[in-house]
DNA sequence: AGTCTAATCTAACAGCGTTAAATTAAGTGG
DNA sequence: CCACTTAATTTAACGCTGTTAGATTAGACT
């Protein structure tokens, strides 16, 4: 349906050049070349990559499959991009395009529950983004909304320090909510569960309120829930106002 | 000083069975045998791959590198460990064991104080740590200290739906922290910092919250201080007593 | 029609995690 | 003291990775 069909890349179309296997012509079949119908762009690699990493994790992305996807060569991404890390970063930056950003009038409570559930909502529908927070997030989405929690907070009166610390409480508890939730839920192999459970009640003496408390036991609370009530207590804490 | 100083690796001392390369034996120097003065253990490889992660981060642990730092070539570690991936498990478990456990019979508030600032402090002196949290953590270490917490926790009156809110509260607030806080200082590269500063002010009608509150500029007040006031703000919040 | 440049490709490199199979060291029982 | 067994290690290789150098092309501009 495509100019674009390549159906396995034609394998090696200028082949003898610097070595002696070069063959005929008449042999050689005519170069289908890159009609450029879809020129390759920051943007288009940034999607495939989100799709691609989706699809099959963090371990799944690399950049010869990126390619493949692009039909392009592996080296045509390095003209767009410098290195494998970069992609990374504007992976995670892209996904977080997707929280929404309140209109930011309201009570400032329900603009912080917002952004703080929209944040975590995102990391958990791309369970992959929370293991790649340990590299510096400057791209422009994230900082949009890192601008819009703290804007929310000075509305709320808080000022100095009191300002530093909830907007670090606040980002930090929803950063490791997400990565520890995405974690339980890469892990789906259930064997795995089971496993962990049965360690634990194995060394029942060592562990005995994890036990009674139901750790690694799913069910009874959603973590939704248990998220949303620890965002609440955080805000409970405000000076004045 | 030592029976095990290969210097360098005998290079092939069998060469030549397979191919035809084989060579007389005159000319082959005698094998220099493993002695097994200190017999390789799962302990030895956790302790060199800490050490090694701690010089050389993340990607700097290679199986082959461990393997040179402990005289042994690479495919030895696979009959101690079935993956790389358990090398990290068992390093980051391992460093998890520095955290200090107090008596438990005090304030509960103070216990809980100790064993975060405890955890904390152990991810910042391995700043490798907090990116691996990604996985399942269930290493004897952490789950200890996971009891411990949970057990203080319960001592200050929290039951049901209470505790395991503040327990996540806690837990997920200490990882975050950690784990943002080991990003940067692992971007000790002042030129990236110095960049991050200047994008954001150029770009200062995005951004008037962030620029007035001075994100992004260290000092101020210190990362220990504003942890452990986002703490004690939690820890403020409990239902009965 | 010729020139220039942005974009892509071919080919290769060094290094990675991991595996299969051979080999050795050390114990064990006769 | 010797044969046998098993635990631990080695050699050699496979397929894959990110990345680079250099050739080549496509398309726009004179």
């Amino acid at each position: 349906m495509d100019a674009t069909e390549l159906s396995g890349r034609p394998a090696g179309r200028h082949e003898g050049r610097a070595d002696g296997r070069a063959g005929t012509v008449w042999l050689r079949e005519e170069p289908v070349r890159n009609r450029r119908t879809t020129p390759l762009t920051r943007e288009r690699i940034v999607a495939a990559a989100v799709a691609l990493l989706d699809r099959h994790g963090v371990d799944g992305l690399t950049m010869r499959r990126l390619a493949e996807r692009l039909t392009v060569t592996p080296t045509a991404l390095y003209w767009h991009v410098t290195t494998k890390e970069d992609v990374l970063d504007l992976a995670v930056d892209e996904i977080f395009g997707e929280v929404p950003l309140p209109a930011a009038d309201a009570d400032w409570r329900a603009d912080v529950r917002t952004l703080a559930s929209g944040w975590r909502a995102a990391m958990l529908r791309h369970p992959w983004a929370p293991s790649l927070i340990g590299r510096p997030m400057l791209g422009p989405h994230v900082l949009a909304r890192t601008e819009f929690l703290q804007a929310a907070l000075v509305r709320a009166g808080f000022t100095g320090v009191h300002l530093a610390v909830v907007t670090r409480l606040v980002a930090n508890y929803v950063i490791g909510a997400a990565l520890t939730e995405a974690t339980w839920r890469r892990t789906d192999d259930p064997e795995v569960r089971a496993d962990a459970r049965r360690h634990l009640v194995a060394n029942a003496d060592a562990y005995p309120t994890l036990i009674a408390a139901g750790h690694l036991d799913d069910g009874q609370w959603s973590d939704e829930d248990l998220f949303v009530r620890g965002l609440d207590a955080i805000l409970a804490t405000h000076p004045g106002s």
